[in-house]
DNA sequence: CTGAAAGCGCTAACAC
DNA sequence: GTGTTAGCGCTTTCAG
């Protein structure tokens, strides 16, 4: 039987009010009864009940967080950020994985309504409307991550920055027949970065030539998948002469799909077309793929800040905060940068 | 103001008492009195308050998760096992990452002595064993994930069974200097792994040549990593005509590092050096890196099944749960059965 | 500043 | 079968 406040009060020689009060640092206390009462509370390991203190206080010390299952690496590095800024402030978080859109409604129903939570950290994927509305009735604090409505505080990287250093990128290497290989434009992230592509190639005075931009017409994550970067880098290969010598990919994953194709074709990377990727996944690391690293870590930190944040002063303005990516130069790019001799490795046996 | 059960009982016309029995399926209550019970809960959209329930009761309705925060994929998919099944269980999921292994004791203090959930999973790290001597007073149930103790549910891999499977793949494809490149042995899968390869040797009559083994001695996450497969690549390439024809690999991830040393030196792979990976991450499958699967969303819905079961009888015995893992044939063995042409996608524009 | 007392919403033991 | 009652461990008035 672990040992409750009234343990601490019997032994502190105080009343469980005056307990109670130090643990939650309550002011009225005399220094004299704080110091005695926390060190009866250490000398007996107290660890307050959270589900007592959430039915007398209705606060949780909790908080969901909703997450897509079919972005592996996105979500484990934003939510490292998370993490490490939520144990800090000693909450817990209740994880629900998504898998399918149906089921995001359900996991909000199911735990803001109850208030199960404190607060609510939504990643990746579109508010549905319906709760958004109903959700005025609520109380319960929303985040969204990689995700926008205007109700919500948001965090969102800035898509079209990306894809515009992407494309600047390959502009400075000295490419002419620079193409884009996006996902679904039908995704607000693919359009954002194709508008950056785009933009560039103004800014540098070339016109756009539509054969160079091809798109996902897949619904599944909308295109986000390495078998449409491979099928679209085959039509890309299929025009012979008039293939881009430089490629600007909506995401890493198709990238992979895409080197694959070129591989299988018998050319190479830099040399025969260059690529730069988006997203900056942990595989990109390992296949020296060139691309646009989103600040993952940060906007899990910066999420946990913003929830803690409006869970104390839930009238506070709405924010949006949009982060800017940052170019990673690798191999795949055929800069000048990546020309260095590989890593050495300590040799072990 | 969410109703309470009070409000039920109060348009039910019946006792609190009533209320809670219908809403716990408690046998003795009239059928009458159920259904007009349940009628009114539902019109009212009633819920239950968890952690009202779970003061009452001393039953939280949650699980901890305890998971390794370096191990990307594994937990991924064995996650949404667990969560298929939770899920249905109506049981929420708290999640606790780490990164240092002074983190799981804090993790298993924090919530199992606080009581906050009912049971724990415990992912791929050592149990500290301070922790599991002193887990006798406790009673809240733990299932070991890809760990072992013998205090403990476990689910773990046939690792040697995996080691045997991937050699006696190349040695059937006619390879004679089959070698292993494998992780840090004081890690226990390594070496089971190890010695699965060393059997497949023995039951074929080829003799062990040591020159064919070599092991990372990076205690980092245990030479899991792709720069300690690049560096012993480097070391077996160094070999020069003596080097293996076909290599088994620890891990997929030093198959990446392995690969990729592969095609600095200008090697290909299945032509020069055939590999054979284990773990069968997502990666793989975009790199056709042969490998060995293991069946994590299958471990992770065992794993919570085993975890439901003990919660309803602490007293069962404890189980130790061995799965067998399976050869996923792709094209880094240079098999016959991946000479197929490469998946044909729907083209889109 | 501090003690006593009244719940928070629910379960479970106890009567009837 | 069903109502009543006593807590679960803690927060929060309300007195003093």
């Amino acid at each position: 039987m672990p040992p409750t406040i009234y343990d601490i009060a019997r032994e502190a020689k105080v009343g469980i009010g005056t307990v109670s009060r130090v643990l939650n640092n309550h002011p009225s206390v005399s220094e004299d009864t704080r110091a005695r009462v926390l060190r009866v509370a250490s000398r007996l390991n107290y660890r307050p009940h959270p589900y007592a203190r959430g039915l007398a206080s209705s606060r949780t010390n909790a908080i969901l967080a909703v997450i897509p299952f079919f972005t592996t690496f996105f979500f484990h590095e934003i939510f490292q950020g998370v993490q490490a800024r939520l144990r800090h402030l000693d909450w817990d978080i209740i994880l629900y994985g998504v898998n399918h859109p149906d089921q995001v409604e359900a996991s909000l129903r199911h735990n803001v309504l109850r208030n199960r939570v404190d607060g609510v950290l939504f990643f990746s994927m579109k508010m549905p409307e319906r709760f958004a509305e109903q959700y005025l009735d609520q109380k319960t604090p929303i985040v969204l991550v990689d995700a926008y409505h205007k109700n919500f505080d948001s965090l969102t990287v800035d898509n079209l920055q990306g894809g515009y250093a992407a494309t600047r990128h390959l502009l400075s290497l000295g490419h002419k027949r620079v193409g884009m290989l996006s996902a679904n434009i039908e995704s607000l992230p693919a359009r954002d970065r194709l508008s950056g592509f785009k933009q560039a190639l103004a800014e540098a005075g070339i016109p756009v030539d539509p054969s160079l931009i091809k798109s996902s017409a897949s619904p599944k994550p909308d295109g986000f998948a390495h078998e449409s970067g491979h099928a679209m880098m085959r039509q890309f290969l299929d025009m012979g002469s008039r293939k881009p010598t430089a490629l600007v990919v909506s995401s890493d994953i198709q990238a992979v799909g895409a080197l694959a194709a070129l591989k299988e074709a018998g050319l190479r990377c830099p040399d025969d077309i260059a690529l730069v990727g988006f997203d900056d996944i942990e595989l990109a690391q390992h296949l020296g793929l060139t691309t646009i690293h989103q600040p993952m870590y940060e906007m899990g930190v910066l999420a946990a800040e913003i929830l803690s944040e409006r869970l104390h002063n839930p009238s506070q303005e709405i924010t949006h905060k949009l982060f800017v990516p940052k170019l990673i130069v690798r191999e795949t790019c055929g800069s000048e940068v990546s020309k260095r001799p590989a890593t050495v490795e300590k040799h072990t046996a």
